[in-house]
RNA sequence: GGCGCGUUCGUCUAGUGGCUUAGGACGCUGCCCUCUCAAGGCAGAGAUCACGGGUUCGAAUCCCGUACGCGCUACCA
Protein backbone atom coordinates (compact mmCIF):
# COMPACT_ATOMS: atom_id res chain seq x y z
CA UNK A 1 0.00 0.00 0.00
CA UNK A 2 1.40 3.51 -0.84
CA UNK A 3 -0.03 5.02 2.02
CA UNK A 4 -3.59 4.58 4.17
CA UNK A 5 -3.97 8.52 4.00
CA UNK A 6 -5.15 10.24 1.08
CA UNK A 7 -2.75 12.63 -0.92
CA UNK A 8 -3.39 14.27 -4.42
CA UNK A 9 -2.18 17.01 -6.09
CA UNK A 10 -3.04 19.61 -8.03
CA UNK A 11 -0.11 20.54 -10.37
CA UNK A 12 -0.36 22.93 -12.92
CA UNK A 13 2.57 24.59 -15.04
CA UNK A 14 3.27 28.34 -14.17
CA UNK A 15 2.47 29.90 -18.11
CA UNK A 16 0.27 32.69 -17.08
CA UNK A 17 -3.17 32.33 -14.86
CA UNK A 18 -5.06 29.59 -13.53
CA UNK A 19 -7.49 27.73 -16.02
CA UNK A 20 -11.13 27.38 -15.22
CA UNK A 21 -10.35 23.96 -16.43
CA UNK A 22 -7.27 23.89 -14.16
CA UNK A 23 -9.71 24.93 -11.82
CA UNK A 24 -11.97 22.22 -11.79
CA UNK A 25 -9.76 19.68 -11.71
CA UNK A 26 -7.92 21.32 -8.30
CA UNK A 27 -11.84 21.40 -7.67
CA UNK A 28 -12.09 17.54 -7.66
CA UNK A 29 -8.96 16.54 -6.01
CA UNK A 30 -9.38 19.52 -2.95
CA UNK A 31 -12.87 17.22 -2.68
CA UNK A 32 -11.51 13.78 -3.13
CA UNK A 33 -9.19 14.65 -0.68
CA UNK A 34 -11.21 16.49 1.97
CA UNK A 35 -13.66 13.39 1.32
CA UNK A 36 -11.57 11.01 2.45
CA UNK A 37 -9.67 13.04 5.13
CA UNK A 38 -6.82 13.29 3.37
CA UNK A 39 -4.40 16.30 1.89
CA UNK A 40 -4.73 18.24 -1.29
CA UNK A 41 -0.98 19.63 -2.78
CA UNK A 42 -0.19 22.09 -4.82
CA UNK A 43 3.31 20.98 -7.26
CA UNK A 44 4.87 23.73 -9.59
CA UNK A 45 5.65 21.59 -13.06
CA UNK A 46 7.83 24.24 -14.40
CA UNK A 47 10.10 21.89 -16.28
CA UNK A 48 10.07 23.83 -19.53
CA UNK A 49 11.91 26.97 -19.41
CA UNK A 50 10.75 28.27 -22.63
CA UNK A 51 7.13 28.66 -21.61
CA UNK A 52 8.11 30.28 -17.86
CA UNK A 53 5.55 33.41 -17.06
CA UNK A 54 7.39 36.03 -14.73
CA UNK A 55 5.21 35.96 -11.57
CA UNK A 56 2.73 32.65 -12.60
CA UNK A 57 3.28 30.68 -9.60
CA UNK A 58 2.25 33.91 -7.62
CA UNK A 59 -0.87 34.68 -9.87
CA UNK A 60 -1.79 30.99 -9.64
CA UNK A 61 -1.45 30.46 -5.71
CA UNK A 62 -3.45 33.84 -5.21
CA UNK A 63 -5.79 32.78 -7.50
CA UNK A 64 -6.42 29.43 -5.70
CA UNK A 65 -6.64 31.08 -2.63
CA UNK A 66 -9.02 33.19 -3.46
CA UNK A 67 -10.91 30.41 -4.78
CA UNK A 68 -11.18 28.99 -1.17
CA UNK A 69 -9.40 25.81 -2.46
CA UNK A 70 -6.44 25.76 0.46
CA UNK A 71 -3.47 23.79 -0.07
CA UNK A 72 -2.32 21.58 2.59
CA UNK A 73 1.29 21.25 1.24
CA UNK A 74 2.66 22.92 -1.41
CA UNK A 75 5.64 26.45 -2.53
CA UNK A 76 5.37 28.29 0.46
CA UNK A 77 3.84 25.84 2.34
CA UNK A 78 6.23 23.23 2.89
CA UNK A 79 5.40 19.69 4.02
CA UNK A 80 7.78 16.77 4.32
CA UNK A 81 8.13 16.04 0.40
CA UNK A 82 9.49 19.22 -0.59
CA UNK A 83 10.32 21.00 -2.46
CA UNK A 84 7.22 21.30 -4.49
CA UNK A 85 8.75 23.12 -7.19
CA UNK A 86 9.87 20.87 -10.15
CA UNK A 87 12.72 23.42 -10.97
CA UNK A 88 14.22 22.58 -7.25
CA UNK A 89 14.39 18.70 -7.54
CA UNK A 90 16.25 18.30 -10.69
CA UNK A 91 19.31 16.04 -8.66
CA UNK A 92 16.55 13.86 -8.07
CA UNK A 93 15.02 13.44 -11.12
CA UNK A 94 18.88 12.64 -12.05
CA UNK A 95 19.88 10.22 -9.77
CA UNK A 96 16.45 8.48 -10.65
CA UNK A 97 17.06 8.59 -14.24
CA UNK A 98 20.43 7.18 -13.62
CA UNK A 99 18.82 3.97 -12.02
CA UNK A 100 16.67 3.82 -15.46
CA UNK A 101 19.48 3.84 -17.62
CA UNK A 102 21.53 1.19 -15.15
CA UNK A 103 18.66 -1.25 -15.56
CA UNK A 104 18.54 -0.87 -19.16
CA UNK A 105 14.88 0.75 -18.91
CA UNK A 106 16.26 4.21 -20.53
CA UNK A 107 18.80 5.01 -22.86
CA UNK A 108 21.04 7.72 -24.33
CA UNK A 109 20.03 9.34 -27.53
CA UNK A 110 22.10 11.96 -29.76
CA UNK A 111 19.89 12.33 -32.27
CA UNK A 112 19.21 15.45 -34.06
CA UNK A 113 16.20 16.83 -34.26
CA UNK A 114 15.97 16.85 -38.16
CA UNK A 115 16.79 13.21 -38.45
CA UNK A 116 13.46 13.13 -35.76
CA UNK A 117 11.74 14.79 -37.90
CA UNK A 118 12.10 12.60 -41.46
CA UNK A 119 11.89 9.51 -39.36
CA UNK A 120 8.24 10.43 -37.88
CA UNK A 121 7.79 11.62 -41.53
CA UNK A 122 8.63 8.73 -43.10
CA UNK A 123 6.74 6.26 -40.33
CA UNK A 124 3.45 8.35 -41.06
CA UNK A 125 3.60 8.10 -44.95
CA UNK A 126 4.21 4.53 -44.36
CA UNK A 127 0.92 4.50 -42.00
CA UNK A 128 3.01 3.68 -39.06
CA UNK A 129 2.94 5.09 -35.96
CA UNK A 130 5.52 8.26 -35.82
CA UNK A 131 7.04 6.86 -32.32
CA UNK A 132 10.94 7.23 -32.04
CA UNK A 133 12.77 4.25 -34.04
CA UNK A 134 15.45 3.11 -31.17
CA UNK A 135 18.09 4.30 -33.31
CA UNK A 136 20.45 4.96 -30.71
CA UNK A 137 19.06 2.20 -28.45
CA UNK A 138 22.41 0.00 -29.36
CA UNK A 139 24.79 2.75 -28.61
CA UNK A 140 28.05 0.69 -26.72
CA UNK A 141 29.44 2.39 -23.73
CA UNK A 142 32.30 3.89 -25.57
CA UNK A 143 30.15 5.35 -27.84
CA UNK A 144 28.29 7.01 -26.19
CA UNK A 145 31.46 7.82 -24.21
CA UNK A 146 32.54 9.86 -26.75
CA UNK A 147 29.87 11.13 -27.34
CA UNK A 148 29.50 13.07 -24.53
CA UNK A 149 32.81 13.82 -24.40
CA UNK A 150 32.64 15.83 -27.53
CA UNK A 151 30.00 17.80 -26.20
CA UNK A 152 27.01 16.15 -28.35
CA UNK A 153 23.67 16.73 -26.72
CA UNK A 154 21.63 14.32 -25.81
CA UNK A 155 18.52 13.42 -24.08
CA UNK A 156 17.48 10.21 -21.88
CA UNK A 157 14.43 8.08 -23.75
CA UNK A 158 12.18 5.68 -21.73
CA UNK A 159 12.86 2.08 -23.54
CA UNK A 160 9.66 0.58 -24.36
CA UNK A 161 9.44 -2.93 -25.20
CA UNK A 162 7.52 -3.42 -28.35
CA UNK A 163 4.41 -5.91 -28.83
CA UNK A 164 3.03 -6.28 -24.68
CA UNK A 165 -0.10 -4.87 -23.73
CA UNK A 166 -0.20 -2.05 -20.71
CA UNK A 167 -3.32 -1.95 -19.00
CA UNK A 168 -4.40 1.46 -17.58
CA UNK A 169 -7.47 1.09 -14.84
CA UNK A 170 -9.16 4.99 -14.75
CA UNK A 171 -11.30 4.99 -12.12
CA UNK A 172 -13.98 6.68 -14.08
CA UNK A 173 -13.50 5.24 -17.36
CA UNK A 174 -12.29 1.47 -16.41
CA UNK A 175 -9.86 -0.72 -17.69
CA UNK A 176 -8.21 0.34 -21.16
CA UNK A 177 -5.88 -1.79 -22.67
CA UNK A 178 -2.68 0.11 -25.30
CA UNK A 179 -0.19 -2.03 -27.35
CA UNK A 180 2.89 -1.04 -26.26
CA UNK A 181 3.89 -0.88 -29.61
CA UNK A 182 1.81 2.46 -30.18
CA UNK A 183 4.36 3.61 -27.37
CA UNK A 184 6.82 5.88 -27.64
CA UNK A 185 10.14 6.50 -26.11
CA UNK A 186 9.44 8.83 -24.70
CA UNK A 187 11.97 11.82 -23.64
CA UNK A 188 12.49 11.61 -19.85
CA UNK A 189 15.13 14.03 -19.40
CA UNK A 190 15.74 16.78 -22.21
CA UNK A 191 19.31 18.20 -23.34
CA UNK A 192 18.78 21.11 -21.01
CA UNK A 193 19.26 18.52 -17.96
CA UNK A 194 15.71 19.90 -17.08
CA UNK A 195 13.10 16.29 -16.86
CA UNK A 196 9.79 15.86 -19.06
CA UNK A 197 6.30 15.86 -17.37
CA UNK A 198 6.50 12.29 -18.07
CA UNK A 199 9.69 11.76 -15.91
CA UNK A 200 8.84 14.12 -13.07
CA UNK A 201 5.02 13.66 -12.60
CA UNK A 202 6.04 9.49 -11.96
CA UNK A 203 9.17 10.82 -9.84
CA UNK A 204 7.37 13.27 -7.86
CA UNK A 205 3.88 11.41 -7.48
CA UNK A 206 6.02 8.44 -5.94
CA UNK A 207 8.11 10.59 -3.70
CA UNK A 208 5.58 12.69 -2.66
CA UNK A 209 2.96 9.64 -2.09
CA UNK A 210 0.49 10.31 -4.03
CA UNK A 211 -2.46 7.99 -4.02
CA UNK A 212 -4.68 9.15 -6.91
CA UNK A 213 -3.59 10.60 -9.55
CA UNK A 214 -6.58 13.05 -10.66
CA UNK A 215 -5.90 15.04 -13.73
CA UNK A 216 -7.51 16.10 -17.22
CA UNK A 217 -8.35 13.67 -19.77
CA UNK A 218 -5.55 15.07 -22.27
CA UNK A 219 -3.12 12.81 -20.41
CA UNK A 220 -5.33 9.52 -20.82
CA UNK A 221 -3.18 8.69 -24.07
CA UNK A 222 0.40 9.31 -22.28
CA UNK A 223 -0.78 7.27 -18.80
CA UNK A 224 0.49 4.02 -20.46
CA UNK A 225 3.92 5.57 -20.22
CA UNK A 226 3.54 6.45 -16.69
CA UNK A 227 2.15 2.72 -15.98
CA UNK A 228 5.37 1.84 -17.64
CA UNK A 229 8.01 4.35 -15.53
CA UNK A 230 5.85 3.20 -12.28
CA UNK A 231 7.10 -0.53 -13.68
CA UNK A 232 10.82 -0.09 -14.29
CA UNK A 233 10.82 1.70 -11.37
CA UNK A 234 9.22 -1.09 -9.08
CA UNK A 235 6.90 1.59 -7.67
CA UNK A 236 3.05 0.77 -6.81
CA UNK A 237 0.85 2.41 -9.13
CA UNK A 238 -1.40 4.91 -7.62
CA UNK A 239 -5.04 5.33 -9.18
CA UNK A 240 -5.96 7.36 -11.84
CA UNK A 241 -8.86 9.18 -12.45
CA UNK A 242 -9.20 11.16 -15.85
CA UNK A 243 -11.54 13.96 -15.92
CA UNK A 244 -13.43 15.00 -18.96
CA UNK A 245 -12.68 18.00 -20.54
CA UNK A 246 -14.04 21.09 -20.40
CA UNK A 247 -15.60 22.43 -23.51
CA UNK A 248 -16.07 25.08 -26.19
CA UNK A 249 -19.77 26.30 -27.45
CA UNK A 250 -17.89 24.38 -30.35
CA UNK A 251 -17.32 21.67 -28.86
CA UNK A 252 -13.82 21.73 -28.35
CA UNK A 253 -11.83 21.90 -25.94
CA UNK A 254 -12.02 25.39 -23.84
CA UNK A 255 -9.71 27.47 -25.21
CA UNK A 256 -8.75 31.31 -24.89
CA UNK A 257 -9.91 32.05 -28.60
CA UNK A 258 -13.77 31.60 -27.82
CA UNK A 259 -13.64 33.46 -24.75
CA UNK A 260 -12.97 33.52 -21.17
CA UNK A 261 -10.62 31.09 -19.80
CA UNK A 262 -8.53 32.58 -17.24
CA UNK A 263 -10.28 32.15 -13.20
CA UNK A 264 -9.15 35.97 -12.76
CA UNK A 265 -11.03 37.10 -15.90
CA UNK A 266 -14.75 35.90 -13.70
CA UNK A 267 -13.17 37.28 -10.92
CA UNK A 268 -12.68 40.47 -11.89
CA UNK A 269 -16.01 40.58 -13.75
CA UNK A 270 -17.75 40.04 -10.38
CA UNK A 271 -18.35 36.56 -10.29
CA UNK A 272 -18.44 35.03 -6.80
CA UNK A 273 -16.09 32.46 -6.00
CA UNK A 274 -19.35 30.51 -3.95
CA UNK A 275 -20.49 29.94 -7.99
CA UNK A 276 -18.04 29.55 -9.79
CA UNK A 277 -16.69 26.91 -7.57
CA UNK A 278 -20.25 25.64 -7.29
CA UNK A 279 -20.74 25.66 -11.06
CA UNK A 280 -17.17 24.13 -12.36
CA UNK A 281 -18.05 21.53 -9.99
CA UNK A 282 -21.38 20.73 -11.33
CA UNK A 283 -19.55 20.03 -15.07
CA UNK A 284 -19.01 16.67 -14.95
CA UNK A 285 -20.39 15.64 -11.40
CA UNK A 286 -23.90 15.24 -10.08
CA UNK A 287 -24.60 13.53 -6.51
CA UNK A 288 -27.12 12.04 -8.24
CA UNK A 289 -30.33 13.87 -7.41
CA UNK A 290 -31.79 17.08 -8.56
CA UNK A 291 -29.76 19.61 -6.09
CA UNK A 292 -27.84 22.64 -7.93
CA UNK A 293 -27.06 24.86 -5.17
CA UNK A 294 -24.08 23.76 -2.85
CA UNK A 295 -21.13 25.71 -1.04
CA UNK A 296 -17.87 24.84 -1.17
CA UNK A 297 -18.27 22.41 2.08
CA UNK A 298 -21.92 21.05 1.02
CA UNK A 299 -19.65 19.91 -2.06
CA UNK A 300 -17.02 17.87 0.18
CA UNK A 301 -19.79 16.18 2.08
CA UNK A 302 -21.28 14.62 -1.12
CA UNK A 303 -18.50 14.12 -3.76
CA UNK A 304 -17.27 11.09 -5.06
CA UNK A 305 -15.38 10.09 -8.04
CA UNK A 306 -17.56 7.56 -8.89
CA UNK A 307 -20.17 9.94 -9.93
CA UNK A 308 -17.86 11.53 -12.25
CA UNK A 309 -19.14 11.84 -15.86
CA UNK A 310 -17.22 10.78 -18.54
CA UNK A 311 -18.28 13.04 -22.01
CA UNK A 312 -17.20 16.46 -22.21
CA UNK A 313 -19.26 19.34 -20.92
CA UNK A 314 -19.74 23.13 -22.36
CA UNK A 315 -18.57 26.21 -20.27
CA UNK A 316 -22.51 27.22 -20.28
CA UNK A 317 -22.32 31.23 -18.87
CA UNK A 318 -26.07 31.49 -18.70
CA UNK A 319 -26.10 29.06 -15.80
CA UNK A 320 -23.31 30.14 -14.52
CA UNK A 321 -24.72 33.37 -14.28
CA UNK A 322 -28.01 32.18 -12.85
CA UNK A 323 -25.88 30.67 -10.07
CA UNK A 324 -23.97 33.68 -9.09
CA UNK A 325 -27.61 34.99 -8.44
CA UNK A 326 -28.41 32.29 -6.21
CA UNK A 327 -25.28 32.58 -4.69
CA UNK A 328 -25.71 36.55 -4.27
CA UNK A 329 -28.93 36.39 -2.84
CA UNK A 330 -28.10 33.89 -0.51
CA UNK A 331 -25.77 36.11 1.41
CA UNK A 332 -26.19 38.14 4.54
CA UNK A 333 -26.15 42.03 4.21
CA UNK A 334 -23.06 41.92 5.92
CA UNK A 335 -20.90 40.22 3.05
CA UNK A 336 -23.32 41.99 0.31
CA UNK A 337 -21.73 45.74 2.18
CA UNK A 338 -18.08 44.50 2.11
CA UNK A 339 -18.63 43.60 -1.75
CA UNK A 340 -21.01 47.04 -2.60
CA UNK A 341 -18.02 48.61 -0.81
CA UNK A 342 -15.75 47.60 -2.97
CA UNK A 343 -17.56 48.19 -6.25
CA UNK A 344 -17.86 51.63 -4.70
CA UNK A 345 -14.24 51.89 -4.44
CA UNK A 346 -13.14 51.06 -7.95
CA UNK A 347 -16.04 53.25 -9.50
CA UNK A 348 -14.72 56.24 -10.75
CA UNK A 349 -18.19 57.56 -11.27
CA UNK A 350 -19.05 57.61 -7.54
CA UNK A 351 -17.93 58.59 -4.74
CA UNK A 352 -18.17 56.58 -1.45
CA UNK A 353 -19.19 58.99 1.07
CA UNK A 354 -22.14 56.71 2.22
CA UNK A 355 -23.21 55.11 5.75
CA UNK A 356 -23.54 51.61 5.94
CA UNK A 357 -27.37 51.74 7.13
CA UNK A 358 -27.35 53.50 4.02
CA UNK A 359 -26.13 50.92 1.64
CA UNK A 360 -28.20 48.32 3.46
CA UNK A 361 -31.17 49.88 2.62
CA UNK A 362 -30.16 50.00 -1.24
CA UNK A 363 -28.57 46.36 -0.86
CA UNK A 364 -31.99 45.23 0.22
CA UNK A 365 -33.67 47.43 -2.30
CA UNK A 366 -31.57 45.71 -5.00
CA UNK A 367 -30.59 42.24 -4.17
CA UNK A 368 -33.34 40.29 -6.18
CA UNK A 369 -33.06 42.37 -9.02
CA UNK A 370 -29.36 41.94 -9.56
CA UNK A 371 -26.82 38.41 -10.67
CA UNK A 372 -23.72 41.04 -9.64
CA UNK A 373 -22.72 43.23 -7.42
CA UNK A 374 -21.30 45.44 -9.47
CA UNK A 375 -24.56 45.89 -10.87
CA UNK A 376 -26.01 47.49 -7.77
CA UNK A 377 -23.91 50.15 -8.65
CA UNK A 378 -24.60 50.04 -12.73
CA UNK A 379 -28.40 49.87 -12.42
CA UNK A 380 -28.82 51.58 -9.32
CA UNK A 381 -26.91 54.25 -9.95
CA UNK A 382 -29.31 56.92 -8.80
CA UNK A 383 -29.12 55.63 -5.28
CA UNK A 384 -25.38 57.08 -5.66
CA UNK A 385 -25.59 60.67 -7.61
CA UNK A 386 -28.87 61.95 -9.16
CA UNK A 387 -29.96 60.97 -12.24
CA UNK A 388 -27.74 63.39 -15.28
CA UNK A 389 -30.78 62.57 -18.32
CA UNK A 390 -33.70 60.80 -18.76
CA UNK A 391 -34.40 57.44 -20.07
CA UNK A 392 -35.77 58.79 -23.38
CA UNK A 393 -38.21 55.54 -23.93
CA UNK A 394 -39.91 55.71 -20.02
CA UNK A 395 -40.25 59.27 -20.66
CA UNK A 396 -42.05 58.89 -23.60
CA UNK A 397 -44.34 56.19 -22.06
CA UNK A 398 -44.87 57.81 -18.79
CA UNK A 399 -44.33 61.30 -18.82
CA UNK A 400 -47.40 63.15 -19.84
CA UNK A 401 -48.46 66.98 -20.44
CA UNK A 402 -49.75 66.88 -16.34
CA UNK A 403 -46.94 65.66 -15.13
CA UNK A 404 -45.39 68.47 -14.10
CA UNK A 405 -48.20 69.80 -12.30
CA UNK A 406 -49.33 66.49 -10.43
CA UNK A 407 -45.51 66.34 -9.59
CA UNK A 408 -45.85 69.81 -8.35
CA UNK A 409 -48.46 69.10 -5.99
CA UNK A 410 -47.24 65.89 -4.72
CA UNK A 411 -43.60 68.12 -3.68
CA UNK A 412 -45.91 70.24 -1.45
CA UNK A 413 -47.51 67.60 0.26
CA UNK A 414 -43.58 65.63 0.72
CA UNK A 415 -43.01 69.20 1.96
CA UNK A 416 -45.19 69.13 5.04
CA UNK A 417 -44.04 65.72 5.91
CA UNK A 418 -41.67 65.25 9.44
CA UNK A 419 -39.25 62.14 9.29
CA UNK A 420 -41.14 60.04 6.29
CA UNK A 421 -41.13 56.71 6.09
CA UNK A 422 -42.20 54.45 2.87
CA UNK A 423 -45.99 54.70 3.74
CA UNK A 424 -45.73 58.71 4.45
CA UNK A 425 -44.55 58.73 0.73
CA UNK A 426 -47.20 56.68 -0.36
CA UNK A 427 -50.01 58.39 1.46
CA UNK A 428 -48.61 61.89 0.45
CA UNK A 429 -48.84 60.69 -3.38
CA UNK A 430 -52.67 59.09 -2.56
CA UNK A 431 -53.64 62.32 -1.20
CA UNK A 432 -52.66 64.41 -3.92
CA UNK A 433 -54.15 61.82 -6.86
CA UNK A 434 -57.63 62.14 -4.73
CA UNK A 435 -56.55 66.07 -5.02
CA UNK A 436 -56.02 66.08 -8.65
CA UNK A 437 -59.05 63.37 -9.08
CA UNK A 438 -56.03 61.15 -11.09
CA UNK A 439 -55.35 57.26 -10.50
CA UNK A 440 -52.09 57.39 -8.23
CA UNK A 441 -50.12 55.41 -11.38
CA UNK A 442 -50.23 58.66 -13.36
CA UNK A 443 -47.73 60.07 -10.30
CA UNK A 444 -46.39 57.09 -9.77
CA UNK A 445 -44.61 56.68 -12.81
CA UNK A 446 -43.33 60.00 -13.64
CA UNK A 447 -42.15 59.73 -9.88
CA UNK A 448 -40.10 56.88 -10.72
CA UNK A 449 -38.56 58.72 -13.91
CA UNK A 450 -37.73 62.28 -11.62
CA UNK A 451 -36.14 59.86 -8.64
CA UNK A 452 -34.25 57.54 -10.87
CA UNK A 453 -34.37 58.65 -14.99
CA UNK A 454 -35.29 54.98 -15.65
CA UNK A 455 -38.49 52.75 -15.68
CA UNK A 456 -37.10 49.57 -13.52
CA UNK A 457 -36.19 49.06 -10.34
CA UNK A 458 -37.77 48.81 -6.50
CA UNK A 459 -40.50 49.94 -5.59
CA UNK A 460 -41.03 53.58 -6.05
CA UNK A 461 -41.82 54.49 -2.35
CA UNK A 462 -38.72 52.82 -0.87
CA UNK A 463 -36.21 54.21 -3.32
CA UNK A 464 -38.36 57.76 -2.38
CA UNK A 465 -37.56 56.25 1.48
CA UNK A 466 -34.10 55.40 0.99
CA UNK A 467 -32.98 58.80 -0.98
CA UNK A 468 -35.04 60.61 1.30
CA UNK A 469 -37.23 63.99 1.95
CA UNK A 470 -34.54 66.48 1.08
CA UNK A 471 -32.94 64.19 -1.88
CA UNK A 472 -36.83 63.42 -3.58
CA UNK A 473 -37.94 67.09 -3.63
CA UNK A 474 -34.95 68.35 -4.98
CA UNK A 475 -35.22 65.30 -8.27
CA UNK A 476 -38.71 66.37 -8.26
CA UNK A 477 -38.29 69.74 -8.79
CA UNK A 478 -35.34 68.75 -11.32
CA UNK A 479 -37.67 66.59 -13.41
CA UNK A 480 -40.06 69.20 -13.64
CA UNK A 481 -37.82 71.76 -14.93
CA UNK A 482 -35.55 69.72 -17.31
CA UNK A 483 -39.19 67.91 -18.54
CA UNK A 484 -41.51 69.97 -18.21
C1' G B 1 -2.96 8.49 -40.80
C1' G B 2 -2.38 5.87 -35.92
C1' C B 3 -3.92 5.29 -30.82
C1' G B 4 -7.46 6.41 -27.04
C1' C B 5 -11.93 8.35 -25.08
C1' G B 6 -16.84 9.78 -25.72
C1' U B 7 -22.28 10.21 -27.71
C1' U B 8 -29.88 11.34 -23.23
C1' C B 9 -33.91 18.24 -24.68
C1' G B 10 -30.00 24.34 -27.38
C1' U B 11 -26.76 23.73 -22.67
C1' C B 12 -25.63 21.12 -17.73
C1' U B 13 -27.60 16.58 -16.35
C1' A B 14 -31.03 12.19 -13.75
C1' G B 15 -31.39 7.36 -15.37
C1' U B 16 -26.94 1.06 -13.80
C1' G B 17 -32.94 -4.19 -17.73
C1' G B 18 -39.54 -3.41 -16.21
C1' C B 19 -41.20 2.40 -11.35
C1' U B 20 -40.19 6.13 -17.93
C1' U B 21 -46.17 8.52 -22.08
C1' A B 22 -37.43 9.58 -20.55
C1' G B 23 -37.20 13.32 -14.73
C1' G B 24 -34.73 18.04 -13.03
C1' A B 25 -31.98 22.68 -13.86
C1' C B 26 -30.38 26.92 -17.01
C1' G B 27 -32.20 29.47 -21.12
C1' C B 28 -36.82 30.44 -24.02
C1' U B 29 -42.49 31.41 -24.32
C1' G B 30 -47.15 32.45 -21.83
C1' C B 31 -50.07 33.41 -17.44
C1' C B 32 -50.43 35.01 -12.21
C1' C B 33 -48.51 38.59 -8.68
C1' U B 34 -47.64 44.01 -9.43
C1' C B 35 -46.49 51.32 -9.55
C1' U B 36 -42.01 49.41 -12.91
C1' C B 37 -38.04 45.88 -13.15
C1' A B 38 -36.77 41.70 -10.84
C1' A B 39 -37.68 37.67 -7.57
C1' G B 40 -41.47 34.06 -6.75
C1' G B 41 -45.67 30.77 -8.34
C1' C B 42 -48.02 28.13 -12.33
C1' A B 43 -48.13 26.39 -17.31
C1' G B 44 -45.77 25.32 -22.05
C1' A B 45 -42.51 24.35 -26.14
C1' G B 46 -38.05 21.41 -26.37
C1' A B 47 -34.67 14.46 -26.52
C1' U B 48 -37.73 8.94 -32.22
C1' C B 49 -31.93 8.42 -25.57
C1' A B 50 -26.09 9.14 -32.60
C1' C B 51 -27.30 5.04 -36.12
C1' G B 52 -27.73 -0.32 -37.31
C1' G B 53 -27.77 -5.14 -35.61
C1' G B 54 -28.18 -8.56 -31.76
C1' U B 55 -29.21 -10.70 -26.33
C1' U B 56 -33.96 -10.66 -23.54
C1' C B 57 -40.84 -11.78 -22.34
C1' G B 58 -38.90 -6.58 -21.96
C1' A B 59 -33.10 -2.03 -23.46
C1' A B 60 -31.56 4.84 -22.94
C1' U B 61 -29.71 0.95 -19.75
C1' C B 62 -26.05 -5.50 -21.73
C1' C B 63 -23.06 -7.15 -26.42
C1' C B 64 -21.19 -6.23 -31.50
C1' G B 65 -20.58 -3.05 -35.59
C1' U B 66 -20.91 1.78 -37.97
C1' A B 67 -20.99 7.00 -37.92
C1' C B 68 -19.79 11.39 -35.84
C1' G B 69 -17.19 14.33 -32.24
C1' C B 70 -13.15 15.20 -29.19
C1' G B 71 -8.27 14.31 -27.15
C1' C B 72 -3.29 12.67 -27.88
C1' U B 73 0.37 11.74 -31.45
C1' A B 74 7.15 17.42 -29.12
C1' C B 75 13.71 17.67 -26.03
C1' C B 76 4.95 21.50 -24.04
C1' A B 77 2.47 20.53 -19.96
Amino acid sequence: MISDRVRVRFAPSPTGYLHVGGLRTALYNYLFAKKNNGSFILRIEDTDRARFVEGAVENLIDTLKWSGLTIDEGPGNEGAYGPYTQSERLSIYQEQTQKLIDSGNAYYCFCSKQRLEEMREERKEQGAQPVYDKHCLHLSKDQIKSNIDSGLPYVIRLNVKPGEKIYVNDLIRGNIEFDSSTVDDQVLMKSDGYPTYHLANVVDDHLMKITHVIRGEEWLPSTPKHVLLYKFFGWEIPGFAHLPLLLNPDRTKLSKRQGDVAVEDYRSKGYLKEALINFVALLGWNAGDDREFYYLSELVENFSLERVNKAGAVFNLEKLDWLNAEHLRAKDNADLLKLLRNELKINPEVEDDFTDEYLVQVIEAMRERVKFVKEIVDTGIYFFTPPVNYDEASVAKNWKSDSAVNLSLLNEKIAELENPVKDDFENALRHAAVELSTGAGKIIHPLRIALSGVSGGPGVFDIAYILGKEECMRRIKRAIDKLG
